[in-house]
DNA sequence: TTGTAAGCGTTATCAG
DNA sequence: CTGATAACGCTTACAA
């Protein structure tokens, strides 16, 4: 037990060798670079710094502050790329502005328990994708909810209504009128909106969706795999659906793959979110575009400068768009 | 510009409610348990913190003891999913130990930046994903670098040779002697011992790779993509390629269903590492499985249990094993 | 067994 | 313009 851990250089060096008092060190290397200390000084001080390789140590400068330079980002499943994506967008700002990003993934800790750990380390702010509906999260740091709008708490939106709107038309315009869903039973902003949005621009050209074709699934690989299976399965299936995100909609493919049946020509799929995966299946999935990195780096950005409590100016939704790949053709029969 | 953060309550809160000094209160909560402290205090001390809701102000600590309480982990590209699952072992252990995961994509800063930053956080260990050969980190707080054996900094290894072995042999197995190799110019112990292991065993077979079947790429779905679209190119090209990692494959797969050949028809392809990604393509991929999740769970760990001084203590090489998917079949020819 | 005092490295306040 | 001095919340030696 070594009380006196292996600290490096402190600013009491850099004072020493300067041969000023230590807070002017502080002023000089941290402080409002327009506080008033005479150029000459400040060059001393500057120098002393540099050849002694004076680091400031982010953790003191933290408690004195009350606050610790780094973000929390707290995402539903690591295993899904979209949040990667988030987070990666998070980073690249956080990292510009010298903050840290401390990753918590919410299957080892529920979110309460990470918003609790990072409260006691004096977090900046909290990027916050949920999993389940976010109604009142338990305490308030500045917090930012990705794809979730809320009263109570800033958020960051994706143009989901838009999102469902261009796969429905996009479907329509190939000429398919037997068309089919899936997504998950959920309240997410994400889900909801984008779900209503797709049935009622089907809605509008006269299309209802067959309760049938209307399916439930986990919004992962594996659920999209098992609802899509199902569906086929009837007869008759529709010739389109829509899957409520890229997970869901490999899945499907790789339902399609199982029973031999052909895509697009059999059965046209679209995605949404456009995660990197997209690109990787064959035939590479028609999808939505979700900038998810935006999404991370605007989230960040509100944190970092404090802007998050201009609740009021949560700023436009970011624009979707479609991507016309391979897993969608016109209607052949 | 406040002074006074809106701090929580501290110990000394609870002290005055307790009715005791404030270092008892640090004794009783976080001090060594077996701290000789009479049952009753302890219990006053308790209880008080429970009725204020007192949590420890992690920063606060971490200064004085010298350390944060946090890993980093550095990774060269959040895009592969290798990357993700070590930065998903380590955050379970981290969790489980109260500790923070501090993320670091090497896109956005240098190795040496993000040392630098994560030293002056007093950074407890960090988890180091080579992406080119680490020769000589410039700092050393405790570091464990990921399949990277090195003389001065512990690691923590899958057995990569293995992995080549067992790629060779799959396809000797499946009676291919025409057979190609893609992966990068690399130093990494990773791709260099088990590109050597592949060929060693094909030779020991009786089999040398030729020499326009041997190609350099990118670890990356695009760099395999172009290298396999050049080898099949050829004429003639080989019945079966291993590709050093999965990404690479998946290009691979990429560029035979562009140029409408079909897998594993005309062409077997082994890859490596058993990403996610592996199982959503379509055929799913044949691959060696490496325990990325594990590597990175046991790198915490030694950094936590502060076992990283133990170097001489680097444990065995994690196992790794064939996964037969869709990929590879029998030669046709 | 407990309270007192000191200090971790910084920044902020306020005299000189 | 600069230098003491006092926090920030916590841990740990040491004295009572």
């Amino acid at each position: 037990v070594t009380p006196r851990p292996a600290a490096g250089v402190t600013v009491h060096d850099v004072a020493r060798r300067a041969g000023v008092s230590q807070p002017t060190v502080s002023l000089v290397l941290s402080g409002h670079p327009t506080a008033r200390v005479a150029p000459a000084t400040r060059e001393r001080v500057r120098r002393a710094a540099e050849e002694l390789g004076y680091r400031p140590n982010v953790v003191a400068r933290g408690l004195q502050q009350g606050r610790s330079f780094a973000l929390g980002v707290i995402v539903p499943d690591l295993r899904n790329p979209f949040s990667i994506d988030v987070i990666s967008g998070a980073e690249r700002v956080a990292a510009e502005e010298d903050h840290a990003v401390l990753l918590c993934d919410a299957r080892e800790r529920s979110v309460t328990a990470h918003l609790g750990a990072l409260e006691s380390r004096l977090i900046d702010g909290v990027i916050v994708e949920p999993a389940a509906y976010a109604a009142s999260l338990p305490f308030s740091p500045n917090l930012v909810l990705i794809n979730e709008p809320s009263a109570d708490v800033p958020s960051v939106l994706a143009d989901m209504e838009s999102a469902g709107r261009l796969a429905a038309k996009h479907l329509l315009q190939l000429g398919h009128r037997a068309i089919g869903f899936v997504g998950p039973a959920s309240d997410l902003y994400r889900f909801r909106s984008m779900e209503r949005a797709f049935v009622s621009t089907l809605k509008e050209a006269g299309i209802s969706i067959r309760s049938e074709w209307f399916r439930r699934s986990a919004p992962s690989v594996h659920g999209g795999e098992q609802a899509a299976a199902a569906l086929v399965a009837l007869a008759p299936h529709p010739t389109a659906i829509f899957c409520a995100n890229d997970l869901i909609a490999i899945g499907a493919l790789k339902a399609c793959a199982a029973r031999g049946m052909s895509v697009p020509r059999d059965l046209s799929i679209v995605g949404c979110d456009d995660i990197e995966t997209a690109r990787l299946v064959n035939p590479e999935l028609t999808t939505i575009a979700v900038p998810a990195r935006e999404l991370g780096a605007r989230a960040a950005r509100m944190l970092i400068r404090g802007l998050s409590h201009q609740r009021a100016k949560t700023p436009q939704p970011l624009p979707v768009k479609l991507i016309e790949r391979g897993t969608t053709a016109r209607v052949s029969r």
